[in-house]
DNA sequence: TGCAAAATAGCACGATCGTTCGTTTCATTC
DNA sequence: GAATGAAACGAACGATCGTGCTATTTTGCA
C-alpha cells in the first residue's frame, strides 16, 4: 500500500547472498542518501555535488560515487527516498484518519507542518519543479511520477469526501486541488523566500474557506 | 512612477560624455543582456553561464564579461531588466484602470497571461525564489526586492479596492494577496512542470471565487 | 584625418565538476 | 586462517566555469 503504484524499478532485487543482515554497502549507501538528502534540500538537485558529498561523508569521491554509477541515479535515488519520507510523515498518518473531511483536512495539516518544517531546509518536490520544468530527461521523469503521485493520492482523498457527501456532489476536484496547491507553494515562497512570519495561518485560514466553500451549498455562484 | 522606490543603485550615471546617441557599449550590452534574460528564463539564474553567452552573442568570454564586471553583477542586471519587463507589461498596462476592483482584475489578468506566456520560457521572480531561498547575498537581495516591490504593489491595489468600496472593508489585504499569489504559483507549477492544459482557467475561477468571498458580505464565518 | 578612449579579443590561471581505471583494503565464507 | 568478492581509495582525465591580464581593434570626437 503505497501513493501509487509506479513504475518504480527497484534496484537491490532479491538480497544478494546472504539474506538478513544490511550488508556494508547498502549501509554507507544509505548514509550517503542523508547527506544527499540535506544536501539537495540546501542547494536542489541541481547542487547536489559528489565531490561535497565525499567530504561530508569522509569518503573519497570515486567512493561515493561508486554506489550510485552516475550523478543522475544519485539525484534520482534522493528523489526516490524524499518520496518515501514524504509518504512515511505526510500521506500514511493521514490516511488513517476516517475518510472524507477528516482525512482531506489531516492531509492538509500534515502537509503543511511538513513544508514549515522544510523552511530550514526546503521541499524537493517544489525545488525540483522548478529545477526541471524544462529540463528533460530521467530526473525529470522521476520527479514529475512523484509529484504526480501525491496529487492523485490528493484527489483520491478530495473524491472520497464528495462521496461520502462531506463536500458538495459537483465539487471539481481537480479545481479545489489546484486551489490547495497553490497555499502550499504561497506558503513554501512566504515563509522561505521572503521570511514572512504569519504564513502558515494564512495557509490553513484559506484551506478551512476553501473546504467552506465546497462543503456549504451556499448562494449558488450567479453566473457572472 | 514605478512599481516602488527601490535602492536601485543605477550605474549608468551621468551619460558618459556625448548625450544622445546611444554608444555601442550600451548597445552590445542590452543584446547581452537580451540574450541572458533568454538563458536565465530557461536555466535559471544559476544556470547563466557566461562561456555560453559569448557563444550566442558572438563574442568572446571577455568581451561579454567586461560588460558586467562579475557574474553576480549579471545576474542583478537580469533581474532589473525583467523588473522593468514586468513592469512594462502587467503593472503599467493595469494601473490605467479604474482604481478597485477593475484595476485589481487587470493586474491579475495580466499576471496570470504573462504567466502563461512563459509556460515556454519561465518566470525568474519563481524560479529565482526557489534558487535562492537559502542562498544569502547581493543577487538574493535583489531579488526579494523586486518581488516584494511587486507584491506590495498588488496589497495596494487591494486595499484600494476596499477604500473604494468594492471590497468588505473587514477585508485583509495581505490574506488576500496570500491566496492569489498561490494560484499564480499553481498555475506556473501545473502549466510549466506538469504540462497539463486548463491551469489558466483553473487560476481565473479560483481568482473570480476569491473576490466573491471578499466582495459579498455573505454568511459570516462561522467562529470555528 | 588623427588621437585618445572605449570596446573587444586572446590567452592563461586555478578551481570544480563528473567520470574512469587500477589498486588496495575490508568483510564474508569456506 | 586462507581465499574470494565487494567496497573504498587515489590519482588522473577532460571539460567547463569565472576571472585576471595584456594586446588589439573599434569607436567617437577634435
Amino acid at each position: 500500500m503505497s501513493v501509487t503504484n509506479l513504475p518504480v524499478t527497484r534496484k537491490r532485487p532479491p538480497a544478494p547472498a546472504s539474506a538478513r543482515t544490511l550488508h556494508k554497502g547498502q549501509q554507507t549507501r544509505a548514509v550517503i542518501l542523508e547527506a544527499a538528502l540535506g544536501q539537495a534540500a540546501h542547494m536542489g538537485l541541481e547542487g547536489l555535488s559528489i565531490g561535497a558529498l565525499a567530504e561530508v561523508t569522509q569518503m573519497s569521491k570515486s567512493g561515493v560515487f561508486a554506489h550510485f554509477g552516475s550523478r543522475e541515479e544519485l539525484q534520482i535515488a534522493v528523489i526516490r527516498e524524499y518520496h518515501a519520507r514524504f509518504e512515511e510523515e505526510v500521506f500514511f498518518p493521514a490516511v488513517r484518519e476516517a475518510r472524507g473531511l477528516p482525512r482531506l483536512r489531516a492531509l492538509f495539516e500534515r502537509w503543511v507542518r511538513r513544508v514549515s518544517v522544510e523552511v530550514d531546509s526546503g521541499c524537493i518536490y517544489i525545488s525540483g519543479a522548478v529545477e526541471f520544468d524544462d529540463r528533460p530527461g530521467p530526473v525529470r521523469d522521476a520527479l514529475a511520477s512523484m509529484v504526480r503521485a501525491w496529487q492523485s493520492a490528493l484527489e483520491r482523498a478530495i473524491r472520497l469526501s464528495i462521496e461520502a457527501g462531506h463536500l458538495r456532489p459537483d465539487t471539481d476536484s481537480l479545481q479545489m486541488l489546484f486551489e490547495v496547491h497553490g497555499l502550499i507553494l504561497a506558503l513554501h515562497h512566504d515563509a522561505r523566500f521572503l521570511r514572512l512570519p504569519g504564513a502558515v495561518d494564512r495557509a490553513r485560514v484559506a484551506f478551512d474557506r476553501i473546504v467552506q466553500h465546497y462543503v456549504v451549498a451556499d448562494a449558488a455562484p450567479p453566473a457572472r
